[in-house]
DNA sequence: TATGAATGAGGGTTCATTCAT
DNA sequence: GATGAATGAACCCTCATTCAT
């Protein structure tokens, strides 16, 4: 028997079972097969959709690379207070990056596999951020000594690491609690490092006076 | 013609020629016969000494962790000074992921293909380091109000955010120069953001008050 | 150009040759390429279709315990005369492994290979046989001295080795005609010998008297 | 280190080694290794002794053919006693084919694959055996009705039989006790029914009279 | 639109055999 | 005599893709 013939329906059940296996093996771990049973659709009918499991791939990196810039920029900063709208990219950051590992996987997928869908759209975003920094150094907010690359590695790669590493930490340390918790507790102690990470010492001073 | 019968030199040709392959294309995306090809060992031949070529990625892993552990404690800790002890292993580290990329590439294909070989090795480095640092805090050289683990993040994750974003960065902030003098201007900024990072408040004041 | 696409067709065309293949020459013996070269369908679509060589040898198996099965007790036996329906199933049995040796050879690889698709099929038959057995004993039918699978024994054993043997002694002993003829000769001979066997003592008695 | 260069000890590992794998799984079903691993010889000494797996092969069923044909020729017959040289011949059979299966099943392997090694051995024996019937015939001491060859089918048939379906007879019949046990109950019958087989209707009638 | 039959290339692996040591 | 390195063909099977239906 066919199935219901919605093409924009069986597209999105495709590209959401293909995410998630692309997710978890990489392009050339996957299967057309394997997303085929996942998704319910056949094989055939993938291809039909979406011509080639090489552009199928594309199509889910663009997606992402989309959402994502969305997600993290999506801030209020019309107040013009930019402190505050870093910060709530940072948290915007965290969040989408912890909520749950399709996104942060398949870029680490498409890393390694030379792709570059993802990485333009990171890119936009990495000058973007990098615009910001300067912009608050320039205002004496931020401490003027490292450039703004460098203060971005120390701000993105850590969560990269954290999200990497919270299981190994997990163990190694023997924490207790849930994922959510562990990450709340870290969110707290990384923001706070961040702060004086960015603290520029004109500022230090300013306070130790008071 | 037949090869020389050294089965050493074979076993060494096909790690260096698998090692340099699975960097570049993970485990599901490396073939033996592209093994075979780099190697000049046939594939046959390949398999009489590795069994499998699951078997020989694992090789090839717990080879890598062993060499990682080694060159990241290489450090003379006996001047008992561990702030210093510290610094040479984050720079032995740096230097390490920077080096060339076959440890870095591997190790991240290794994680997202949920293997366990070099995450074992990582684990014990990860107790050892924030050890390092919960003595250091203990002696109040480091800044107590973060927990090791968070320290290590802000530590670490960096470098690897580095590792796989420089060329975007070079591309995005239009940066002049070899990858070798990026490396070494990044790392000068790392090392001070770092030093800015663990200072303890107490140390802050005394030396204002010099 | 494209074969037709006519699935069961196409299972049927692959289950015959492989069907006359393993006959020849077992399962191990059996490549995928000589199965798809015997149908002209490709080994690809023949495990398309099957799966795995594993599993189209089992659907082989059933498919001749079953054919088998029913081929044996294919009798009337709505007369009652037990001693009647015994013989017809004796003929039965006796044509159906000479008929052509496919049965018979893949039975036997199929019992050295420890398979139990068609041991299964044998098992119920041969509870059938020895029932059929014990209750001509209850009626005096049958030689009560000799337990019914020991009769069984005497019964089905010739014919196999007849059939595995047909050659053997027609070298050996200078036998002329064709096969049918050899087998319709033995079958006399057998028949009769089996007559004699389960002729039960009182009966010999009354035909004495007579 | 070198193995003890004891060129028939060795050969001899190997030929036991292969004959119990060769039994198991045929000659497709066995690869050389696991002769090897079986035997602890190389593959490599393997060959250099026996020159193919072919070979090996051909050696172990000549070899089992001589064995074979000694074991059943084994009576002493200078009694001239025919019956009783039957009879034990009969039982050597039985014997030799009950007493571990190795030769049973190598010799139906080699029978599906059409090897004529053993079968040579068989057809001697056949004529043999066939000869030893005629010349009791000829005595008056078994029933002339029946062609050598067709009391030769009902005569060995029953054993092979019975030895490939013991394990179904068991499970079946629900049939209790060892192997041996079961074999020894088995023989009793059998013999008793070959009596009656046998048996000339002259002879009856005499028996009857007294 | 939707299925799955059909293809052919390539996947990892096993294998008998050869030959340098 | 003995080992195991080396070979290359064949093995079963998976795969992305095409196409008849």
């Amino acid at each position: 028997m066919r199935k219901k013939r919605d093409s924009e329906t069986t597209k999105r059940q495709v590209l959401e079972a293909a995410k998630k296996i692309f997710a978890e093996h990489g392009f050339a771990g996957t299967s057309l097969a394997s997303i085929a049973e996942e998704s319910g659709i056949s094989d055939g009918l993938i291809l039909h959709h979406f011509k080639s499991k090489e552009n199928l791939y594309e199509t889910i990196l663009n997606e992402l690379s989309k959402e994502y810039y969305k997600a993290i920029i999506n801030v209020d900063n019309t107040s013009g207070n930019l402190a505050q709208t870093a910060f709530e990219m940072l948290q915007n950051t965290f969040t989408y990056w912890c909520k749950d590992s399709v996104y942060s996987r398949i870029a680490t997928w498409a890393f390694l596999e030379n792709r570059v869908s993802l990485i333009k759209g990171e890119k936009e975003l990495t000058t973007g951020l990098a615009e910001n920094i300067r912009q608050m150094q320039a205002k004496g907010l931020v401490d003027e000594r490292f450039s703004p690359f460098a203060l971005l590695a120390m701000t993105i790669g850590p969560i990269q690491f954290w999200m990497r590493s919270r299981n190994l930490f997990k163990e190694a340390l023997k924490l207790d609690g849930s994922d959510q918790e562990l990450d709340q507790r870290f969110f707290e102690q990384y923001s706070q490092m961040v702060m004086k990470l960015y603290q520029s010492p004109s500022m230090i001073k300013r306070e130790e006076e008071k």
